[in-house]
DNA sequence: CTTCGTGCAAAACGTTTGCATGTAA
DNA sequence: TTACATGCAAACGTTTTGCACGAAG
């Protein structure tokens, strides 16, 4: 991932707004992408740090802030928890089932729903710009522990 | 609503823990029952300090929490600012629409995204227990401000 | 009398900001 | 040489907690 269209996507952006392209931000950038879904900053910032070990919290947080306004990422709050970041490019919106046992996050995305959403808002004279749907609950694996602990033991 | 079946439902759950009715508890219930919709816990501290000035915000924490434990509220973070809680006792599960413009939440239901989303669980292996859906977008009212700005001047 | 509830202040937590310095343009 | 980016620490807003005291059971 050393020159996809991520980075010139922030590239891009940075030389629109007049900003500065820099080091730490392809650190991050690089990072953010080789990780896997839903890091908070803290997250992100621990695991590059192991490799860059200057860096520091606040320009994790005021990079995934500019990764976000640049369609990079997208920020959610799974759960009313410190908020995470998604990758954004290339991905398609989606809703989440988050498992209360194991915290697994599943991603998912019904059509129906969608237009449902739609419809819903405009009956009520909005219009709606984003949205986000979150389902709590138990995933088959842990149900399936489960199952196994009440009968076994 | 001085003695209505929240109170009754309040003294109920007391009393099965063993914990201990309090007036405090009593002036931040008729509190939160006399308020509208989604209240901080912030704002609820500063409506009952007008009648009763010696309470602490951390009491006002601590039964909102008591509260969502016997249902008769329900803690929701309507675009991630601060804890929002609202009336949950005889109120069904409903999502909200939010004005991005003005603020104002509306609240709505459809039943059949409600189907949609235990399909859409069931369909991943998971057991659907809750679930949180949020519209953000313009209000109709919004929307009419904005147009007549638009082409008035 | 024992346990729980309360107010206060302090801590904890995630996040943002001010400032001096470093670095890209 | 100008403006932006960075690290650090401090500030911030929200929520929780420790503690001494008061009140309910």
């Amino acid at each position: 991932m050393i020159n996809g269209p991520e980075k010139r996507m922030l590239a891009g952006f940075i030389a629109a707004r007049r900003l500065k392209a820099s080091r730490r931000r392809e650190d991050i950038l690089d990072a953010f992408l080789a990780t896997e879904r839903h890091v908070t900053a803290d997250e992100l910032h621990a695991a590059i740090r192991s490799r860059h070990p200057g860096i520091g919290l606040a320009t994790v947080y005021r990079t995934l802030k500019l990764l976000a306004s640049c369609g990079l990422a997208r920020q959610v709050t799974l759960g009313g928890g410190p908020a995470r970041f998604e990758h954004a490019f290339r991905h398609r919106h989606h809703d989440h089932l988050i498992c209360r046992v194991c915290g697994r996050v599943v991603e998912f995305s019904d059509p129906e729903i969608e237009l449902r959403q739609e419809a819903a808002a405009a009956a009520r004279g909005f219009s709606m710009e984003e949205h986000s749907l979150e389902i709590r609950g138990v995933c088959g694996a842990c149900r399936a522990k489960a199952g196994r602990s009440r009968s076994g033991g």
